[in-house]
DNA sequence: TGTATTGATCTTGTGTACAAGATGTGCACA
DNA sequence: TGTGCACATCTTGTACACAAGATCAATACA
């Protein structure tokens, strides 16, 4: 496949995003340099870049591997993302331009269209870009850092605990349809604070929906409770 | 001179950090990677290195330049870095090693002697150094990245607005020290508010400086109120 | 005099060959 | 059978040559 530079850390982004490419993966150079038509020196780059951004890690003389994710990383993501997300939604609701807010209101509209076509993979990358340019919009290069770091692993996070089946799962994206208009309205108006208070509530929404697949409600003790459970999890 | 690619980098980041290398310089890849002896792919590597880090910016078929420092940003600095410096001093109370805590204990020690010696260089490096070790007893990646951005401004700013001829100003850095001795306590003591308290009153200090060279004391209006205000700036 | 275009020159980007380091396997020897 | 060493092989790191893009100056033309 032919790819030019810009194309092959896009893809790559995209797929340790969509977790396609798995965290702690080890990365070939050769091999990828091949599959994307282009010689190891530029992919060689592209990496450097991904690391520059936490996407992968480099490790001297052992090559590129996916950003890892264990249990300690998790720990500090929940304890992170609150404080950062709040603050940005703030500053975004102060700074942000109306060329930014039109920007916004189309990866709404593209999301809001791509949770009713049920496509996983469209839906978390644009849940992401919707973030990340709430994330521009507070325009603090300092805080961005941040808040793409955390992205990245909250799609990742997002993607491992996504399934589509469950009746719950619909019904928690589309309340988080709901928050972005509301973020959308709240940095629209410069109101700072509902800016703020959204942006934790739709944290709880995904910081619940992840809770609750890795502490899922008990198996019912009796059969005859079955019926009761069939929609929790 | 011969480096090796780590001595490249380090050389580099110590220069960008001191302002030797002042920001919105533009870097020529084949004048560095003669002068550092290595050929110019390692050194472009080192180059992205220093790109992820925010030490310097990469522009399409422009090359690499210092990382800029304009007003904008110098706004937002002063706007993120205590709720940043306060945070990671938090979490760092917490988190810390016994092993991290004899290192900035050792760097402490340094940056007192160097203080005394009145090596600006030396001085400047070590206080980086001091925050970024508490840092990562912070033990936070995403906020880590942050901090890092932070501090290279903000040992940027201080170079720039070093005087070591004012005699407010060692009185100011010998403050400095004091508080790092406390902040060593805290951190040791695992007092999380202590930690906390203390990073914003270090921080103060350190804005007053900057604040200081920024919006001088006016001139006196009088000759004869000339000798009254001979150490104020 | 001002502006656009062409070409010379300089800088960055890419491909490839080779060097150096890491890994794995088979064999010798206890 | 287990351990260690040497060699083969695979992967990453570096150098250099060439390609492609940017910059600047000189010249032609309005």
């Amino acid at each position: 496949m032919k790819f030019s530079k810009d194309g092959c850390f896009e893809d790559l982004r995209r797929r340790i995003l969509l977790t396609d490419l798995v965290p702690g993966l080890d990365l070939d150079e050769v091999s990828l340099s091949k599959s994307y038509g282009i010689s190891r020196t530029p992919l060689r780059e592209v990496l450097q870049r991904l690391a520059g951004l936490g996407f992968v890690e480099i490790q001297a003389n052992r090559g590129a591997k996916v950003a890892s994710m264990d249990i300690a990383a998790m720990r500090t993501f929940f304890q992170t993302a609150p404080m950062i997300y709040a603050n940005i939604a703030r500053l975004a609701a102060e700074a942000r331009t109306e060329a930014q807010l039109e920007e916004l209101r189309a990866v709404q509209a593209d999301f809001t269209h791509a949770v009713g076509s049920e496509d996983p993979s469209t839906v978390a990358l644009l849940n992401h870009r919707f973030h990340e340019l709430i994330g521009e919009m507070a325009h603090n290069p300092y805080l961005m850092t941040c808040l793409d770091r955390l992205l990245i692993d909250h799609t990742r996070l997002s993607q491992t605990f996504y399934r589509p089946s469950a009746p719950a799962e619909e019904a928690l994206i589309r309340t988080a349809v709901e928050h972005h208009d509301a973020i959308i309205q709240a940095i629209d108006a410069r109101d700072t604070q509902a800016a703020l208070d959204l942006s934790l509530q739709h944290w709880d929404l995904s910081r619940d929906r992840i809770d609750r697949f890795v502490r899922p409600n008990p198996l019912p003790v009796d059969v005859a409770e079955i019926r009761e459970h069939e929609d929790a999890v």
